[in-house]
DNA sequence: TATGAAATTCCCTAAAC
DNA sequence: GTTTAGGGAATTTCATA
């Protein structure tokens, strides 16, 4: 269903920096926004979504929450192979708990980011996803003091106004 | 406009739930799997923005955007007076290639997630706001690799099914 | 105070151009 | 790409427990 890279113009790069801030504004919106007819814009984003290039989420105010519990946990695999990274990948995408994982760079294998209801509860799930599947060498714990901010917005190209170019002045 | 900690019941933790992973489907069919009207629904969801306490944004694909470079950071700050920090946390705030930023408690005082366009856009990025103002200490870039999980949701206490408690066997 | 059902308005969607 | 027309969903109103 995800297609390869689907190209995009420029209005889709402004259309998808919108939407990643506001994917409750209206069509007709969106087209004043960006210059184009409410159909034109409802015709790009089924588009997006037949590609699966977009998901419509709302995003919870974590202060709202306060016995939520975030966590970055870092962590290193027993051993290189294929199996082990898959069956952890696999994991990490099954529980709830857990909001994003990465694999990164340097010494260690991964970082996540974990959402627990409390500390109690994200002691018992580092245990179960880090410790009781005997794959996972060394993790270590960074708990969240405070959320300064919250999102997961990618750079689409041109997304509030044109980037400058860095030159001479204008 | 945000408000204190706004009562939930269980109709609210099943909807935020249902929600917090599919913001576009209609209010018939989330009345329908949370047992309420339209209507109702409606209502609670209105409540929910008026409080501030959810935004609907669309979330792209990292896969469809090849050229995103994506970066976790660990940041430690020069000293520690709240004047800096609240510098510190403003810049992190307004720079649209950063994601999210948490406090978090260790040896390094930040967690970054930064999304840039490339490579050379995210150094540049990284000099400006961990190098020119100079109240980073230090600052460790962890390229990420690949992402195996994307999102932000939060537990809410009663999302998919009731969450089992920990006891005998039923 | 919050609900469900009905009436209204608005918006999304699918044409035709 | 825009304009038009139709169906559907969001929103408001209202009676009610």
């Amino acid at each position: 269903m995800a297609n390869r890279v689907l190209p995009l113009d420029d209005f889709d790069h402004r259309l998808l920096g919108l939407l990643q801030r506001d994917a409750s504004a209206t069509l007709a919106t969106l087209g004043d926004a960006i210059g184009l007819s409410p159909s034109a814009v409802q015709r790009r984003i089924a588009r997006y979504r037949r590609h699966g290039l977009l998901r419509q989420v709302a995003v919870l105010d974590p202060a709202a929450f306060p016995a939520t519990t975030l966590a970055a946990v870092l962590v290193t695999m027993e051993r290189d192979t294929l199996r082990l990274h898959t069956a952890f990948r696999a994991r990490m995408r099954a529980a709830p708990e857990v909001q994003q994982c990465y694999a990164i760079a340097g010494e260690w294998d991964y970082l996540v980011l974990l959402a627990a209801g409390s500390v109690t509860h994200y002691r018992q799930v580092a245990e179960r996803l880090f410790v009781d599947e005997g794959n996972v060498k060394r993790y270590e714990t960074r708990m969240v003091f405070d959320v300064v901010k919250h999102g997961l917005e990618l750079p689409t190209g041109a997304s509030p106004r044109r980037r400058a170019r860095r030159s001479g002045p204008a």
